[in-house]
DNA sequence: CGTATCAATAGCTAACTTGT
DNA sequence: ACAAGTTAGCTATTGATACG
């Protein structure tokens, strides 16, 4: 297990290879200093330059020595390309985790599981020593209702929808109304999702009519999908 | 051309952190 | 407690530029 300040520096050093220009006169260790700040990694030149010298001996960029200071960059076609979140991807992944979770289909989003747990780790272990690991407890999306929690949507009823939805299938769903005393059997042809504040919509027409609704994600107590492909379709300017 | 000045790099050391 | 590693800070060296 690496310590977390071993953790850090390669953080720095991999961000630095991120930051280095793919051609001259390529980018000085001062511009660096600026860039890696701008990051959360507060450390002096001296460290930017030693790092700039460490890499420089495993990797296969340049320095151009001919002016001072000296200029980094990428040999041309070569750069380096490592399997790995910096902590702008895992800070984006981690916020937009739960807000894109109902509008991204299952399959895609278990897999992307990996990245969002490597996010987490990430931002985990950066926390003590990169501000901006800790941004994510410091801003909130608080949706424009006064229902602040989001209702519990049926991960199968969701899973049913979406797949609906990217087939372009007809959809047979019991949907309870608000003003509704019992669940009724709605056939819909699915057109899209809307997510509106906390609340989670299927867009679609029902039966035969072509006026475009929208059902409520929660409000859907069962959901099947039909053999029939969907009907009648709208463009999305229509119903987005 | 020689010198002064400034900025950047590189070497060294002390302080600090972390693992054993 | 100690060893090892990392980083900041100080300083020497080097190169570019300005000026007389």
């Amino acid at each position: 297990m690496p310590s977390n300040s071993d953790y850090n520096a390669m953080m720095r050093q991999w961000a630095i290879l991120n930051a280095l220009p793919k051609r001259p006169p390529g980018i000085t260790a001062q511009a660096l200093q600026g860039k890696l700040a701008d990051l959360g990694f507060n450390v002096t030149q001296r460290t930017i330059q030693r790092d700039l010298n460490d890499l420089f001996r495993l990797f296969q960029f340049k320095c151009n020595e001919k002016g001072k200071p000296f200029g980094w960059y990428w040999e041309p076609g070569t750069s380096v390309s490592v399997p790995g979140l910096s902590i702008a991807e895992a800070l984006s992944l981690h916020l937009i985790r739960d807000y894109l979770k109902p509008l991204l289909p299952n399959a895609i989003l278990s897999s992307i599981q990996p990245q969002f747990q490597q996010a987490e780790e990430t931002l985990k272990t950066l926390q003590s020593t990169n501000p901006f690991a800790s941004w994510q407890d410091k801003v909130c999306y608080v949706a424009p209702s006064l229902n602040m929690l989001p209702p519990a949507i049926n991960e199968p009823v969701l899973d049913t929808v979406q797949t609906a939805l990217l087939k372009d299938r007809q959809l047979e769903i019991n949907y309870q109304g608000i003003n509704d005393q019992d669940s009724r059997a709605l056939t819909l042809h699915p057109l899209g999702m809307i997510q509106r504040g906390a609340v989670n919509y299927l867009v679609a027409t029902a039966f035969q009519y072509q006026d475009v609704r929208l059902y409520a994600l929660h409000r859907i107590q069962s959901a099947n999908i039909l053999e029939a492909s969907r009907g009648y379709k709208p463009e999305p300017s229509e119903f987005f």
